[in-house]
DNA sequence: GTGGTCTAGACCACT
DNA sequence: GTGGTCTAGACCACT
C-alpha cells in the first residue's frame, strides 16, 4: 500500500508523511480508520521504527492522526483538510524538481517524455 | 544565469553541479571557457564560498572542470560528455520526484497542470 | 542557565522546551539572540544530543526558534508570544500536580509548606 | 471518591497508588476495610482493568493491600505507615513540579495564584 | 563546529 | 502487541 524511495533526497520521514496523506486523498484510508502500526510499517518498508514513529508523531502534532497509547493511531476527522494542504506542498515540491531539471539542462520535451515513461512504469506494477 | 533553490531537499552543492552542467548542455558555456569564479558565484547566489568550492572540486575530480591555481576554473574539453551523463541523472531524479508526487496523491492531471504552470512561470522571468 | 530534572515524570525534551521558553519569559534570552548549541547543551546537561535536537526541532516547528543550518538556532521574533503561551501550559501542569498531591492526601497546609521550602531552597543555590 | 488525570505525565498506575494511599491518609479507608474492586474501579475511572490490577499488585507487594483470591483486596493493618511514606513521596513530586514551573518562568506570585485557584476549584466539585 | 537524518537497541506505559 | 522516550553512534550538509 505504501512505498518509500530510499535513494530520494527527500527524507524518509517526509516521504512517509506525504504518502500517508496520499492514502487519505485517494480515499484508501478514511477518517476514523486505524492507521498501520508503527512497527508493522517499519518492518514492511524495511526502515527503522524510530523513523516511522517520528513521522507519526509529527502527523499527530499536525492533527492528522489521533494517537491512542497502547492501541494505535487513527486517522483524525480533520485529516481530509490536512491531506489537501499536503497536496499543495507536494505540488510545490514537484515544481521545484521541475525547475531543477530545467536548470540541469532538460528540455521541456525531455521532461514530457520522463512524465510519460513514469506514467507507463506505473502500469507495469499493476 | 544560475539559480539555486535553498528550500529544495537536494543539497545545494548537487544543485550547483547540475546547473553548471546544464549551462554546457544548453551551449551557454563551452569547453575552454572560463567558469565563473567561486567567490563571485557565492556572492551572487548568496551561499557560502566553501559550498561552491566543494562543488567545483568535485567537478574537477570528475574531469568536468580544469582548475588552474591562481587563475581559475575552465570547462574541460570532455565536459560535453559529462554534461550528457548529468542529464540522465537529472531525468532519474525527476522521475523520482514524479513517483513521490503520485504517492502523495497528485493525479496525472494535476501533475500536467504543475508542469504547464512551471513552464509558464519561466516565461515571466525572461 | 538551564536545569533538567532526570527524575521528573515529565519527559526531558518537554522540560527543555519549557525551560527555554522560561529564559525568554525571564528576559535572559531575547528575540534575535543565538540559542545555546545542541551539542553544547547536551554536554552541559549530560543528556543525549538527540534529545536536545528533538526539543529544538519541535520549537522550530512551533516558530519559537529559527534554525540556520551549519550556524545554529536563533530565538524567533515571535518567541515572546510563544513563551507566554508556554506559561499558561506550565500553570496548567502545576495545577495538575497540585490536584494529584491533594489526591495523595496532602493537606493545603502541607502544600503551602512545600511551596515555602522550595522557595527557600532556591536561595541556597544563589 | 477517586480521580485520575489521563493528561498527567505521571503514569496512571502511580496516580492510582497515590490516590489509594490518600484515601487511607484522609481516613476514608481504614485497615481491614475492603478496597474497591479492580473491575469496578476500572469501569468508573474508564481505564483498563490491567492497569488497575497492576497498581493493586504493586500495592500488595508493598504490603499496603492484602489480596484474598476469589474475594478481593483489603487494606492491610500496616497501611497507615505506608500511606505516610507515600505522603513524603508526593511532597517530593510536588516540589519537583514547582521547580519545573519556576524553570518555565512562573513567578512565585503566579504560583501562589495557581495554588489558590486550584483550592477554589476543589470547592466547586463539592 | 553546527544542525539533520537514520539506525540499533533498551526500557517503559498501556490495551 | 502498540506507542513513547532515551541513549549511542554513524554519516551527511553547511558555515
Amino acid at each position: 500500500m505504501l512505498e518509500i524511495d530510499p535513494t530520494s533526497p527527500l527524507p524518509i520521514n517526509d516521504q512517509l508523511k506525504g504518502a500517508l496523506k496520499g492514502l487519505v486523498t485517494k480515499g484508501l484510508l478514511r477518517p476514523g480508520d486505524k492507521a498501520p502500526s508503527i512497527r508493522g510499517l517499519a518492518l514492511s518498508l524495511k526502515i527503522n521504527p524510530n523513523t516511522v514513529a517520528r513521522a507519526f508523531r509529527e502527523l499527530a502534532l499536525e492533527g492528522f492522526l489521533d494517537t491512542k497509547r497502547g492501541d494505535g493511531n487513527y486517522i483524525a476527522q480533520t485529516a481530509k483538510g490536512q491531506a489537501k494542504e499536503g497536496l499543495a506542498v507536494s505540488k510545490e515540491r514537484l515544481a521545484d524538481a521541475l525547475r531543477l531539471a530545467r536548470q540541469a539542462g532538460l528540455s521541456w520535451d525531455e521532461i514530457s517524455e520522463t512524465v510519460q515513461s513514469t506514467k507507463g512504469g506505473e502500469d507495469e506494477t499493476r
